[in-house]
DNA sequence: TGTACATCAGTGAACGCGCGTTCACTGATGTAC
DNA sequence: TGTACATCAGTGAACGCGCGTTCACTGATGTAC
C-alpha cells in the first residue's frame, strides 16, 4: 500500500467512522425523499430508495420512522407547510379581497405544477387513508383555510363562503390536476400564462359575488 | 369411486376440457378489472390477480394484451366510453344550454363517485404517459366534446368558449377529485346532495354567462 | 362425411426483481460519578 | 479531568412476498381437401 492510498484509506476510514451516526437523518431522509420527487416520481419513492440516496442502511429509516407510511406522511406534511407558506407570501399586500383570492388560486397551481409529485402524494388517496396522523390534517388544513378566512372577509354568511370556498378551491384544483395528468394543456387554451386565466376564472365569480 | 363421484369428476374433465379455450377472455379480463378496482383499488390491480380472477394461468393473458399497461389503457377506455354514455343519457331532453351544463356536470361528479378506483385509473399520471394508444385518446376526449360543443350552442367566440369549457370542467373535476381523495366531505357545506351543489356553482357562471 | 393439418389460446414452470420489514448486533455519543 | 456505562442510531444479513414477463409446450378449434 503506498502512502497515497494509505491517506486515502485512513481519511476514508475516519469518514466513515464520523459517519456511523449520520445525526440528520430524519430530515435528510424527507429532503432525499422531496428530491426523488422533483426527479423521478411516486412509485420512485421507496424506502430501500431513500436509505440509499442518505448512504444508510435500508434498515436505518427505521429508527426515524414507524414505517413506510409513516415517512410518507412526514413529506406530504412538508409539502402542505411549504405551500400554505407560498400561498401566504404571494397574498400578502393584496388589497382587495378578490385580488388575494386571485393571488392565493394562481399560487395554489403554480406551486402544484412546480411540485408535481409532490403534489400528487399529497392529494392522493394512499394519504388520505392516514387517519392517524393529525398534524397532516391539520397542515393539510392550512391552504384551505387562507381561502376560506379571506372569502369570509366579504361578510357572507357562513354558509354561503364555505359554499365559495368550495368552489374556488375545486375551480383551481381541478384545473391542477387536468394539467398535472396531462389531460389538457394550457396552450391549448389561450392561456400559457397562468395567472392570466386564473384572473379570468375570478372574474367570472367576481360579476356574482366577490 | 362411487358413481356419483365419478359423475362429477366427469363433469368437471368435461368442463376441464371444455375450458381449455375462454372463448372470451379479453372482455372477461376487462370486466374482471372493473370488478376489482370497485371491491379493491387501483393497486390491487395486477396481471396475476387478473388471471386468477378469471380462472386461467398467469401467461394467458399475455395472448389478448401486449402488457400491462396495454390491459390497463383498455380499462380506462372502458370507464371513458361509460363515462360519456352516461353524461349524453343524462343531460338529453334539456331545454336550455345551462340545464344541460348542469345535467353534464353532475353526471359526471356522479359517475366519479360512484367508480372512485376507475376514474381515479382513468385520470392517473400513468396512464396519461401512454402516449401510444390513440383510441384511447380520442375515447377520453368524448366528454370534453359534450361539455364543448353544448357551451358552443351559446355562439360565443370560440376562445371564450374553450375558456368556459375549462373552467367548467376544472371546476366539476375539481369537486370531484377532492371528495374522491377525501380532503372535503360534501355534507360538510350543506350540499349532501350533489346535484344541488352543481346548481348552485352554474348559478355562478349564469350570471356572468349562461 | 371424414381426415390431416395449421393456428394460436392457454399451460406450467421458471427468471429476476425490488420491495417492506425483522433481527441480533455494533459502536459512537453523552452523562453520571 | 478521567472513566464506566447506558442509550440508541445505524449495520448487515435475512425473511417472504407478489410482481411482470419469458419460454417451450399442449391441446382445442376451424378449415381445406
Amino acid at each position: 500500500m503506498t502512502l497515497a492510498a494509505e491517506a486515502i484509506f485512513q481519511e476514508s476510514a475516519v469518514q466513515k467512522k464520523s459517519k456511523y451516526h449520520h445525526g440528520e437523518l430524519r430530515s435528510a431522509l424527507i429532503e432525499a425523499a422531496l428530491k426523488i420527487l422533483e426527479t423521478e416520481g411516486m412509485e420512485a419513492l421507496s424506502l430501500r430508495t431513500l436509505a440509499r440516496a442518505t448512504g444508510v442502511t435500508q434498515a436505518a429509516p427505521y429508527s426515524h420512522f414507524r414505517d413506510k407510511d409513516d415517512l410518507l406522511a412526514a413529506v406530504a406534511e412538508t409539502g402542505f407547510q411549504r405551500l400554505a407558506l407560498q400561498m401566504a407570501e404571494d397574498a400578502t399586500g393584496q388589497a382587495s379581497v378578490q385580488a388575494r383570492i386571485e393571488k392565493l388560486m394562481s399560487s395554489y397551481v403554480r406551486f402544484a405544477l412546480a411540485n408535481k409529485s409532490l403534489f400528487q402524494l399529497m392529494f392522493s388517496r394512499e394519504l388520505a387513508e392516514m387517519k392517524n396522523y393529525p398534524t397532516l390534517a391539520m397542515t393539510a388544513g392550512k391552504s384551505y383555510s387562507l381561502i376560506s378566512s379571506t372569502l369570509a372577509q366579504k361578510g357572507l354568511p357562513a354558509e354561503e363562503t364555505r359554499f365559495l370556498t368550495v368552489s374556488v378551491w375545486s375551480l383551481c384544483h381541478g384545473l391542477t390536476t387536468l394539467i398535472v395528468d396531462e389531460k389538457i394543456k394550457l396552450e391549448q387554451f389561450g392561456a400559457s400564462d397562468i395567472d392570466s386565466f386564473i384572473q379570468r376564472t375570478v372574474n367570472i365569480f367576481s360579476g356574482k359575488l366577490l
